[in-house]
DNA sequence: GGTTAGCACTCTTATTGTGGGAGTGCTAAA
DNA sequence: TTTAGCACTCCCACAATAAGAGTGCTAACC
């Protein structure tokens, strides 16, 4: 392939994300600044057809780029422009007021989506919410019981449980301490997987209070696992998009919103690569996504991936800004886990 | 307003409603079923239309309810046919199996959008928020604490603090346990207003912890009142109405949907009503909702007003079936809440 | 006096036709 | 290799037309 049939190639590209027009020879002449005729750029045109990188709507109208042509823009064409410091520092400041791990990845989605205009995710933290840190029973009236689990950097899961007996409060007490003696620090994971089997051996030679309370751990511990592991935010932005104005699409994206478990499995699939990861049109495999892109990056402290981060918009996106805000954004979330964790629990 | 024009505007709403069209006079001739003719029909149609219940879209189109027509209609017209029993019942089973106050909240709005196809909405009841029951503070590394906050039947609010110095666990123990019988049932606000105060009084003779612990007290107590007091389900399935399917109006509901406090302010006013609500049309005075209707009920416990609830939907909604699911629903949910508090803690 | 048939009228909606504009592909010449 | 020229295609906006639905009004009917 050319030199100039990719530099027509990103010229055509830069402009149609522009506008959200098809772009015409004349149109694309005087972009290059090439000082050639329409005649010539439609030859250029041509061949970038012919390659399968761009198309046209119908026979006149200007071309469009294809999914593949803006697989190879973003792959080596674009040119990504660093954010300005003064951005990177409000986001820096409006991260560090953040308290807690919810508000923390709350804040992260709400960035992503003002900065871009597009709609922000960004999966809470695997290890922060897969951590035993303490558990606690507070008595209500009657049978009920109010388990309180801490997992990892102060993240609490509340569940009401239902007794046989009714306990004194210093047995109850004793039964928190003991739990977090035994488990403090570990993955939940194994928390549960040792709590089954413990009740396995327990079988006679424990107590019932201690049987009973492995019971009751048990059920706040299967409850903290299948919570709201990721934030969506700036849905409505997608609305102001002529191409995704179509009630009908609309109404599976906004769904897919409230489900959240297919976005899930997307953002998933990105937590193995490195850096910015981006699906383009129908490479995400979601015929919902077709005419949407996806800007994705993990974010990770000292190496270990703590999670993903993305945006969601139109394939007609701006690709060269949404890039780098998602890299920042998972960088300084990154950093702000690192603080947190750096004076962590574990 | 004679007997007949009354039953012929029922006619033509129910007409409307049903099938979203403007009603002409032949049409309704035939819905009503006394054998008249169109020129008939006609005449009393003009006779709604002097009085302002019913407007034609355009001079040769059949009639649509106005604002006051569906006033009239909702006030003194409509039969409203009870709910099924096993609808009843389904809908007690799954609110049965709500264990906490925010799923309980949250499964009543998801029975309202989904039985309704509206957009089901359910406030955070308030007495349950507003009462103290029982603080705890929980060492995290360094400075940190962690401070949980249980209202009401067992809402936990959580906060990270950063304190001046470091705390033995027995110190934070006690200093819980010595708020919590001070406070425990009492309403959050005068909780609020007593910290303060006591931060005033006990200026010298009170030892520095007790000061320390204070406003810690103070700072989750802060952040445990504007929460998200507002529960919304259901918002997709506006985009099925015609009426609203318009990418600017959809924008605007959608962003009064994440932002709420419009939406508290409107149930706000609702509060003060015994039973049923209706806001059609332009009657809420939200331009926002100009479209749209707003059927309510509150639901209460031992005569005290606990909260509202509702759906929203276009102005040519079934009220005939949605006034008594959002009726039940609350009668429903103040059971649920009922039996709880019945063995509260308060 | 309420009810009805008849009729002219209005307005919407769908269809069709028309012309202009934008853009293309191809060919032939520079 | 580049360019000008030209015929061609397709979209789009606009107008014209016809059909259909429904109205208001009048005059006659029971």
């Amino acid at each position: 392939m050319s030199e100039r049939a990719s530099y027509f190639l990103k010229a055509l590209i830069e402009r149609y994300i522009r506008d959200g027009q098809p772009v015409g020879s004349r149109t694309l002449a005087k972009d290059t600044g090439l000082d050639l005729s329409p005649a010539t750029v439609r030859n250029v045109m041509a061949d970038l057809e012919d390659m399968g990188l761009v198309t046209s709507p119908h026979t006149s109208s200007g071309r469009v780029p294809t999914v593949s042509g803006y697989r190879l823009f973003v792959d080596s064409l674009l040119t990504v422009q660093p954010l300005a410091e003064q951005d990177i520092n409000a986001c820096q400041t409006e991260l560090a007021a953040a308290a807690d791990v919810t508000t923390l990845v709350d804040t992260a989605s709400r960035l992503l989506s003002s900065i871009t205009h597009l709609t922000g995710m960004v999966m809470v933290p695997r290890c922060e919410r897969d951590v035993f840190h303490q558990i606690e029973f507070v008595p209500l009236s009657g049978t009920r019981l109010l388990v309180i689990l801490v997992t990892g950097a102060g993240e609490v899961h509340n569940r009401i449980v239902y007794t046989d007996h009714t306990y004194t409060p210093a047995q109850l007490v004793q039964a928190g301490n003991m739990l977090t003696a035994m488990f403090s620090g570990q993955d939940l994971h194994t928390v549960r997987q040792q709590l089954l089997d413990d009740l396995e051996q327990t079988h006679q030679h424990v107590d019932q209070l201690m049987r009973q309370v492995l019971q009751l751990a048990q059920q706040v511990l299967v409850t903290a696992e299948p919570k709201d592991h990721l934030l969506v935010s700036g849905q409505t932005n997608l609305m102001e998009f002529d191409e995704l104005a179509n009630i009908e699409r609309l109404k599976a994206l906004f769904a897919a919103f409230t489900e959240k478990h297919q976005l899930l499995d997307l953002l998933d699939r990105c937590i193995a690569a490195e850096g910015v990861q981006i699906f383009i049109g129908d490479e995400s495999g979601y015929a919902l996504l077709d005419d949407c892109s996806l800007v994705t990056a993990t974010y990770r402290v000292r190496g270990q991936v703590l999670g993903v981060l993305g945006v969601i918009g139109p394939t007609r996106m701006n690709y060269q800004r949404v890039i780098p805000v998602v890299d920042v954004t998972a960088r300084l979330l990154a950093a702000a886990f690192g603080q947190q964790s750096s004076c962590s629990i574990v």
